[in-house]
DNA sequence: CGGTTTTGACCTGCGC
DNA sequence: GCGCAGGTCAAAACCG
């Protein structure tokens, strides 16, 4: 899915080299190959192998090529030199030939010196990656098992007192009731198991949807992955499902609740830019625009464009408070690959909603198994004070905050320049919680473990300041975030669309 | 001409 | 039941 891009000196080293008919500036290994070959040469012509030698220091830098003239580093080859200094020419005798052997000897050792290390690192890259993959993996089931623990829980605490039950579907458990809610179909769920879901819906439920099917609207909906009463507008209407929901379904529930989790977060950025809109890589169209109450500036809605039916939705509406600040809300999973620079903030987004709705099942207890963790250590590295999540929200929503504490990170910069960037940047946005975060169920990072991770956070962001390892690790921990889904949902198309597309599924 | 934006109407959920 | 607000639709206008 995606590559680590190594660069072993690139078009930029060599800008004199002859224009040679195998030169392919991006291929190491070829010019590791025209080396050889060019040594090869060497009993054969040595104006050849002049010309090949000029080829094969393109891997090298060109400073070593001046030193070796200016500075004479070979000093026993200067005598030779000096031997030959009156001739000029081109034409090379014996003694040169020596030299330009050892010469490239030295260039063939360094040469492969750097390959070496570049082996190496992409090795290291490699192992990286694994851990990271086998560590989700890991967490990914404690997180299930924790899940299924706290769904028990959960269930004895409902049929032990209604009225607690019913406390918490009123007031402070939003993000519980979303996740239930979330646990209706999606688009990538086959008809089959959308009927199954829905006959298992208590009948206020069905006659809510059968009281929508009216009209091509509906239709359109019916089709789309949201349809299940799964709009950005009635976050609770699936709640009083819950409440009603037997004890029977636990398991499904749980799986609901798992595709659930992954399915509804919004993620919101607030940048400054006086754009109309944050460049993020992809395509959109503007479907809408409305006045929302309480802000003078018109909320703007956008669809992606990028393919046909993508489901991921955007909101972007100035802060009343300053107008400078944009606010953007993303919601759902493209359902197609994305360009790298839309990569970057598709994985940042997802990695943030994953966090956001990962820890939100889980108790407070749970923080240190929690993938809440992995990700503010990995994806957030700095995990302090600049992302919010809103448990007052009708949605579990996770913002980012690019407007304030800039300084902590290299090329700190707004969202605008996420096309160079937006990967390192946003990773270098740490998370903070507010006050609401207390009426969520689960999302608690330690500052303990903060604390511990801080090291690991250090490197980590050292790492994400490379916006290439940036992007492959973003690509990377984005199909391991959205293996598990695309595996259920069967028809997903790339490794991208997990958290998002199953968080819009409700057109 | 095709894609995008604008904008008024419509739908839906929620609170009173 | 009614009104409000958020979200969406879709025809018309606009644009490259």
């Amino acid at each position: 899915m995606f590559r680590f891009p190594v660069s072993l000196g690139g078009p930029h080293d060599n800008p004199k080299q002859p224009q040679s008919s195998d030169e392919q500036p991006h291929r190491a290994m070829m010019n590791e190959v025209d080396f050889f070959r060019s040594e090869k040469r060497d009993d054969e012509n040595i104006i050849t192998d002049e010309t090949n030698r000029v080829h094969v220091k393109r891997e090298n830098s060109r400073v070593v090529d001046d030193d070796d003239r200016s500075t004479g580093i070979n000093t026993g080859l200067n005598l030779l030199t000096a031997h030959t200094g009156s001739d000029e020419s081109m034409v090379d005798d014996g003694l040169s030939v020596d030299m330009e052997e050892k010469r490239s000897k030295i260039e063939n050792v360094q040469l492969r010196e750097e390959l070496k290390k570049a082996a190496e690192e992409i090795q290291r890259l490699k192992e990286m990656l694994s851990q990271t993959t086998n560590n989700f993996n890991s967490l990914q089931m404690q997180l299930v098992a924790v899940m299924r623990q706290q769904e028990d829980h959960h269930h004895l605490a409902m049929t032990g007192s209604k009225d607690i039950a019913n406390k918490r579907h009123e007031g402070s458990e939003m993000v519980p009731r979303q996740f239930i809610e979330l646990g209706l179909p999606t688009a990538e769920v086959s008809s089959e198991e959308r009927t199954t879901v829905r006959s298992r819906s208590p009948p206020s439920l069905l006659e809510n949807s059968s009281s929508r099917q009216r009209g091509k609207r509906l239709l359109e909906r019916e089709e789309s992955p949201e349809t299940q009463s799964n709009g950005w507008g009635n976050p609770n209407k699936v709640s009083k499902h819950n409440a009603s929901s037997s004890n029977d379904n636990v398991s499904a529930i749980d799986q609901s609740t798992a595709e659930a989790t992954m399915r509804k977060a919004r993620v919101s950025v607030r940048a400054r830019s006086e754009a109309p809109t944050l460049s993020d890589g992809c395509h959109w169209r503007k479907y809408g625009q409305k006045m929302a109450k309480g802000n003078p500036c018109p909320r703007a809605y956008f669809r992606c464009t990028m393919a046909v039916g993508c489901p991921v939705r955007k909101q972007v509406q100035r802060c009343a408070e300053e107008r400078s600040i944009l606010i953007t809300t993303y919601e759902g999973n493209h359902n197609h690959p994305l360009p790298p620079a839309a990569m970057y903030m598709a994985s940042t987004t997802t990695a943030a909603a994953s966090m956001l709705l990962s820890g939100s099942t889980m108790s407070s207890q749970d923080g240190l198994m929690n993938p809440t963790n992995l990700f503010a250590r990995t994806m957030l590295p700095c995990s302090s004070s600049m992302a919010t999540i809103s448990a007052s929200a009708p949605f579990p929503t996770i913002t980012l905050d690019l407007t304030e504490s800039a300084s902590n990170f290299p090329q700190r910069s707004g969202f605008t320049e996420l096309n160079q960037s937006g990967l390192p940047q946003m990773m270098g946005q740490a998370l903070y919680y507010n006050q609401q975060q207390s009426k969520f169920s689960g999302l608690q990072i330690p500052t303990q473990s903060l604390n511990a991770g801080e090291s690991v956070s250090a490197a980590t962001a050292a790492i994400a300041a490379n916006p290439n390892f940036a992007a492959a690790l973003a690509a990377a921990l984005t199909s391991i975030i959205n293996g598990p889904n695309n595996h259920k949902n069967g028809d997903s198309n790339n490794g991208n669309n997990n958290v998002r597309t199953s968080s819009v599924e409700r057109q």
